[in-house]
DNA sequence: GGCATATATCGATGTTGATCGATAGAGTAA
DNA sequence: TTACTCTATCGATCAACATCGATATATGCC
């Protein structure tokens, strides 16, 4: 389990734990322009319910991983708004794509989501 | 086109992942658009670089209250702009106002970005 | 080859949002 | 009262973004 899909992504950064691995947390010290630009990107990301629906469905999947062809009908979105959703994912770090024959799946990055919810505590 | 995601049986897919031990419902179970839409506009909310500079340099001040009149120089922004971002944080319950003569404290409320951040993490 | 399906990209559109200048309102001091 | 300061609101502008339909690209099948 747990294993690497073959093909990555043609994007493979990952701003979001790149920022949370040189970032000190929000509450810590006063940001500079391009921490907090950084982290607001890294939020914008997140901020909609599309996106959001999108990686909660990812992640209550077998293995975090889910094909398109999945994703396109509960959402109440068409095939290209999902399609602009999970680009916005991915270059932000959040998921990564696999295309296996005709399908693409995406999967989520172990640990973004807990590396930009860590720089929002204050613990 | 093929599965159905919702509400299925918790016990016999998801190998690695307890109910127990995941406790965000981002991460557990898929969104309900309602859901999604709370979560976004509390994200929405925090995802802008000046507002986020406002939130470190409130919590990083004493007692983790700020004056209006220390907040708007750090920033490049003007007094108006800076009055607006107060107000969306104040409205998506991450700080509050308080009025002593003339000039207005802000101060964060405690919890409120742990409470988010806890709604991002997977454990 | 040709056809069908799955996904991504393009171009346009309507909406939201960040920012500003001007101004209003509230509080203080003379 | 008047004058001054601090903060909020208003109205406008410009940029960013979510969404769509149409189309392009890629893969598999016959």
């Amino acid at each position: 389990m747990s294993g690497y899909y073959g093909v990555m992504s043609t994007t493979t950064l990952l701003p979001v734990i790149d920022a949370a691995s040189c970032c000190s947390p929000l509450v810590r010290d006063a940001l500079t322009q391009s921490q907090a630009d950084d982290l607001a990107r890294s939020l914008k990301a997140l901020a909609d319910p599309a996106r959001l629906r999108l990686i909660s469905i990812i992640a209550a999947s077998e293995g975090q991983e889910a094909c398109v062809c999945d994703l396109t009908e509960p959402l109440d979105i068409g095939q290209p708004t999902v399609s602009h959703h999970l680009r916005v994912l991915a270059e932000a770090g959040y998921v990564t794509r696999s295309k296996r024959g005709t399908w693409a799946y995406y999967a989520l990055v172990p640990g973004a989501l807990d590396a930009v919810a860590r720089l929002l505590v204050s613990a």
